[in-house]
RNA sequence: GGGCGGUUAGCUCAGUUGGUUAGAGCGCAACGUUGACAUCGUUGAGGUCGUUGGUUCGAGUCCAAUAUCGCCCA
């Protein structure tokens, strides 16, 4: 549904003559004649015409020039889970403000578009949908089948976020689009796994990993949230096998995971408990006496509870230190095995019992502890989460039941068995997968590796030396931080849709088959050209013995087995047909997405081949990106950039703020807070969308948006809630009628109309399109007649030296900041510009100059130079609107520009980015313009507390030296026009009339003659308030000048600018003084 | 537990190396519409800059502590 905007302006909108610019203007055939500009921008139709002109002139085409500078930028590609909302268009805005920026300043601009497969994430979503929808899971469909829905699921939000792109202006080079799982992709992502597994930085290990029992795979670290729950905390008692005397008859566990006993492998106590608890004394002891003595009351308590437990505790546990060193055994009820008492570290003798069991399969501490002590491991789930047959015959009533029904089913047999001692309520942090919200199993797997440390480091090097500079820096501790872990990186996910790892393996019994075929494989013709590369798994972590360890995937390896694996270089090069037919099997997992991610750069340029692209556009400009992938994906691009081309991927990084909804949460998809750019677009436009958004992109603050429903039957704002947020329908608080929202699913839903969602925080940029179009339109409306002429800057009017230097000091503020990514620093200096400096000044003084034959054709060379320059700035940010007015320009001149004879060019987008003319900037100028605005505004003022009709006129005179009179009398007709004041008199000798109000501006003296209109009370009012404020800075400023500290040490120049400004204010002082006393006896 | 960032007007945010009376937009109040724009104009009201201490002649700005919110990492 598109919102349209209500036409109201057919009437309002005016015929305006446009002749052209006679010899000079080179005005397009049909330029003349009769023209309409509307007052309102129709940026419905606009901006889809001028974005199919763009397309068709081939306008973002980048296509190699030797002769000019590249400028690039890779999307960092949106996933295709769903589509984009404000924080990609926030994103994507940010990038073509660069591109348009470098592409107006002749450089080959490369903005390279395409999105990401987002393996798990889209998975996900189509296995939800399809369970949702027709109640199968995937396994109902089969590999090929669910994978052929992902590509139709692909291809439906590809095509969304394409066009999100394209109606937000977005000016890639569409031609060029790639999908990180294309063809040229998928060849650069082989070719990077073959070359790291050839040098040994690939390889497969039984590892713990975080195992999504809904999805079926593990999931990295990085998509992985902890989130607080509630839970319980376990008691449990497990008998001590053939206990001596003085020995305990039970050691006692406590665990928040009670199923996880049927995998225990042993039961820990820490080796010293006596010293450790006395550690843990001292260091409350110093923290009470340190502390507050509200804190020390708590610490005390603390304190108690640790001497207790040294007192009753202790000895018991120092006793299981030497009933574990000599190697008794406790008896594990329910799985009916013996399994060792052991001393370890990670019990800790001040927490709980003191003793912790140890389940190596199925917890990251314990698998450390299990590392450290030789224990077996148990896995005892299925990849589905269900109990497996490890747990052994004894406790066969668990197999097949969910982690969650076996939790309950081992409570309660424990239970039975009297072996549950208490149940304490607890909050327990809790991992979830951001994939699935569902609760994460630790879980050992097969798990493939990159290995990271020279990787990583090459990718802290970059950063630390200077080829890669993030921004703001602040975000470089956080990157180097993470790399500096140099954690292998778990590269296989076992998922269905994404890049299958290009290896073949076979398992052998017998360690001498594997290494003749190893042998004779290397020997192939194939091996020695470098296109197959093999190795036989490391032999690492075989602790557990194959019995007690099982295979939860596909081909583990044991310690009685020994597996061979060969990674072939190249799709169908009769090398997979040749391993298949010597019994191999292809790996089924696929690569983590994250993987093609981080050759974007390179693979999106034609890598592994030498293309020219490469050679060209490589290393990348700048990478612009939200802070929560830096480590995702910046950092795997730095380092894979490095290996692949041994270049860098970009020079710069760019962070920006992130969206947060009106609670300060971050909009996400899955939260359904998200907004849909287009809903913004279809309100407010692509302009409004893009200027609001740069508006807000702001250093250190990420951007804070409330948004609103706006009903379809009624336009009632509607607050968007955490409630009604997710919901399908909502029923409108005004109207009461419902209407649907962006997540309707059923029919009956989907019938209904649907609600946009806005933010009224895009009204300001709104009103800002709309105020340029107008104001162009005013300039266009007196551009009839234009003619180009010669001017010499020194003659010009002050109003027009002024604007000149005005327009030069935001043409050099807009091109740094846009170059130090100062976003709303560039925003707000064109927006100031063109709103205070040239509308509310510029054109209202133009206003009379027109008017005048004589005045007009200096005014028209000015006004019309200095749009089409602000044009210019602006169009990086507002590309459509000022595309439009450019447009509509050409027809009255081509030739606009003051300081020299340059053709406009066709299109806006093609034209050069203005240059800064120091020598236009003028500070005496400003400063004299400034003083002729604090004129206008003090009279401005008196009139409105007099209360003075708009269409009255007032007259006024200035006491002042002749230079001020010289320089300021000449502006009197833009008193008249713009205050509607008469200047009367001027100069240093003048009469105060005799009623009056008395305003004191620097350099001068105004009195506004109250003959006629004087309103006592105000004036009183006004001349009180100013008496208040007077003495408050006087005594402020006297204080300070009394205070010898100042006096002595501050610098000669402040003391004496505050001596300067007393001595005025008191002169200020005696007349307003006088002017009451005047005031007051006129009110008698 | 460690790191980063925020806390300034009713709301959303600016505030350069410390230096007169802390700014903008929205919202609010008053007035105004045949002359580019009511998506507008003019004027005005509104803030002891989270708290406490310190450095300094002088602190929104620097330092320390603290409260609170958010993010990242463990």
């Amino acid at each position: 549904m598109v919102f349209r905007v209500e036409r109201i302006d057919r009437e309002l909108s005016m015929t305006i003559e446009a002749q052209g610019g006679g010899q000079d203007g080179a005005v397009p055939a049909g330029g003349s004649g009769a023209i309409e500009i509307p007052n309102r921008f129709d940026f419905v139709e606009a901006s889809d015409r001028i974005y199919q002109q763009w397309m068709q002139a081939g306008c973002f085409d980048a296509n190699i020039d030797p002769s000019k500078r590249p400028f690039t930028i890779v999307i960092p590609p949106p996933n295709v889970t769903g589509a984009l909302h404000l924080g990609h268009a926030l994103n994507n805005t940010l990038q073509d403000i660069q591109i348009r920026k470098h592409r107006m300043m002749g450089e080959v601009a490369l903005w390279m578009p395409g999105t990401d497969h987002a393996g798990i994430a889209t998975q996900a979503v189509v296995e939800r949908r399809l369970r949702e929808l027709e109640n199968k899971t995937r396994h109902d469909l089969g590999r090929e089948k669910l994978v052929e829905r992902i590509w139709e699921w692909k291809d439906q939000y590809e095509g969304r976020i394409l066009g999100q792109l394209k109606r937000m202006g977005c000016s890639c080079d569409w031609r060029r689009t790639r999908f990180t799982l294309d063809p040229m992709c998928a060849r650069a992502v082989r070719s990077t796994f073959y070359d790291l597994f050839s040098k040994g930085l690939i390889y497969r290990g039984k590892r713990l990993v975080n195992w999504d029992t809904y999805l079926q795979t593990a999931v990295s670290d990085d998509e992985v949230s902890t989130e607080g729950v509630d839970g319980h905390f376990w008691h449990f008692r497990y008998p001590v096998v053939e206990p001596k005397e003085g020995e305990p008859a039970f050691v006692q566990v406590a665990t928040t995971r009670p199923e996880t006993m049927l995998g225990d492998t042993a039961v820990a106590v820490h080796p010293e408990p006596r010293a450790t608890l006395a550690k843990a004394i001292r260091g409350l002891e110093e923290k009470i006496a340190e502390s507050t003595a509200k804190d020390a009351e708590q610490y005390k308590q603390q304190l108690d509870e640790l001497r207790e437990r040294e007192r009753d505790v202790l000895p018991t546990l120092e006793l299981l230190v030497s009933m574990a060193k000599s190697g008794r055994k406790i008896h594990l009820p329910l799985a009916n095995r013996e399994i060792p008492l052991v001393c370890d570290t990670w019990a800790k003798p001040e927490l709980g019992t003191g003793c912790v069991k140890v389940t190596p399969a199925h917890d990251p501490n314990d698998y450390e502890v299990a590392k450290r002590c030789s224990l077996p491991m148990i896995s005892i789930m299925n990849t589905d989460g269900t109990i497996n047959g490890n747990v052994g015959e004894s406790a066969k009533e668990f197999v097949g039941l969910t982690m969650s029904k076996a939790r309950e089913g081992v409570v309660a047999a424990m239970d039975r068995l009297g072996l549950l001692d208490q149940v304490e309520e607890r909050r327990i942090e809790l991992k979830h997968s951001d994939r699935s919200k569902t609760p994460i199993e630790p879980f050992l797997a097969d798990q493939w590796f990159v290995a990271m440390d020279v990787l990583a480091q090459s990718a802290i090097d970059a950063v630390k030396d200077g080829r890669v500079k993030i921004y703001p820096e602040r975000y470089a501790t956080g990157y180097v931080d993470w790399l500096s872990e140099k954690r292998d990186w778990p590269v296989g996910r076992q998922l269905w849709w994404g890049h299958q790892i290009p290896i073949w393996s076979r398992t052998y019994e017998d360690q001498e088959q594997a290494k003749r075929e190893l042998s004779e494989l290397n020997g192939l013709p194939e091996a020695l050209s470098g296109n197959l590369s093999a190795c036989i798994e490391g032999a690492e972590l075989q602790s557990g013995g194959s019995e007690s360890v099982d295979s939860a995937s596909a081909g583990g390896a044991s310690a009685e087995s020994w597996t061979l694996h060969v990674c072939i270089r190249q799709e169908e090069s009769g090398l997979e047909s040749l391993m298949s037919s010597r019994g191999f099997v292809r790996q089924e997992d696929v690569l983590d997405t994250w993987f093609s991610s981080a050759l974007w750069p390179h693979s999106t340029l034609g890598w592994p081949e030498s293309t020219e692209e490469l050679k060209y556009f490589y290393p990348t400009n700048t990478l612009i990106t939200s802070r929560d992938i830096i480590t995702l994906w910046v950092a795997r691009m730095v380092l894979m950039g490095l290996n692949n081309v041994g270049q860098v991927p970009f020079k710069e990084v760019y962070i920006h703020p992130k969206i947060l909804d009106g609670f300060g949460e971050t909009m996400s998809k899955s939260k359904g807070n998200g907004v849909d750019p287009l809903d913004v677009i279809d309100k407010f436009g692509a302009d409004a969308l893009r200027f609001g958004l740069a508006w807000l992109t702001t250093e250190t603050q990420d951007v804070r948006m409330p948004v609103q429903y706006e009903c379809p039957h009624c336009q009632a704002l509607i607050n968007q809630t955490k409630e009604n947020r997710t919901k399908h329908r909502v029923v409108c608080d005004k109207c009461k009628n419902p209407f649907s929202t962006q997540w309707a699913e059923s029919e009956a839903d989907k019938a209904l109309p649907r609600a946009p969602v806005v933010s009224e925080r895009f009204e300001v940029a709104r009103n800002f399109v709309n105020k340029l179009w107008n104001a162009s339109r005013f300039a266009m409306m007196n551009l009839q007649g234009f003619q180009r002429g010669e001017i010499t800057v020194e003659q010009l009017p002050l109003e027009d030296q002024w604007i000149l230097s005005r327009l030069s000091t935001v043409t050099q503020a807009m091109d740094q900041e846009i170059d130090r990514y100062g976003y709303a620093e560039a925003a707000r200096a064109i927006y100031d510009f063109a709103w205070d400096d040239f509308c509310s000044y510029y054109v209202e003084m133009a206003k009379p100059r027109m008017q005048d034959p004589q005045a007009r054709p200096l005014v028209q060379r000015v006004l019309a130079h200095c749009l089409d320059q602000m044009l210019r700035l602006l169009h990086p940010i507002m590309p459509f609107v000022t595309e439009a007015i450019w447009q509509e320009l050409g027809k009255f001149t081509m030739q606009r520009d003051l300081f020299s004879s340059e053709v406009a060019s066709q299109w806006l987008i093609q034209a050069a980015w203005p240059k800064s003319n120091p020598a236009l900037i003028r500070r005496d100028v400003e400063e004299q313009f400034k003083q002729f605005a604090s004129l206008m505004g003090a009279i401005r003022e008196i009139r409105s507390r007099q209360n003075i009709a708009p269409k009255q006129r007032v007259e006024f005179s200035v006491r002042c030296e002749p230079g001020v009179e010289v320089e300021l009398r000449p502006m009197a007709p833009f008193l008249e026009s713009m205050a509607g004041a008469k200047g009367v008199q001027w100069g240093p000798q003048i009469q105060v009339p005799e009623i009056h109000a008395h305003v004191p501006i620097e350099g001068m003296d105004v009195y506004v003659d109250l003959g006629q209109f004087l309103d006592v009370g105000a004036e009183i009012v006004r001349n009180e308030k100013q008496l208040e404020n007077l003495n408050k800075q006087i005594q402020g400023k006297e204080s300070r000048l009394g205070n010898q500290a100042f006096v002595g040490k501050a610098p000669a120049d402040i003391i004496d600018k505050e001596r300067q400004a007393l001595k005025e204010l008191m002169e200020q002082r005696v007349v307003v003084e006088g002017a009451l006393i005047k005031l007051r006896g006129l009110a008698k």
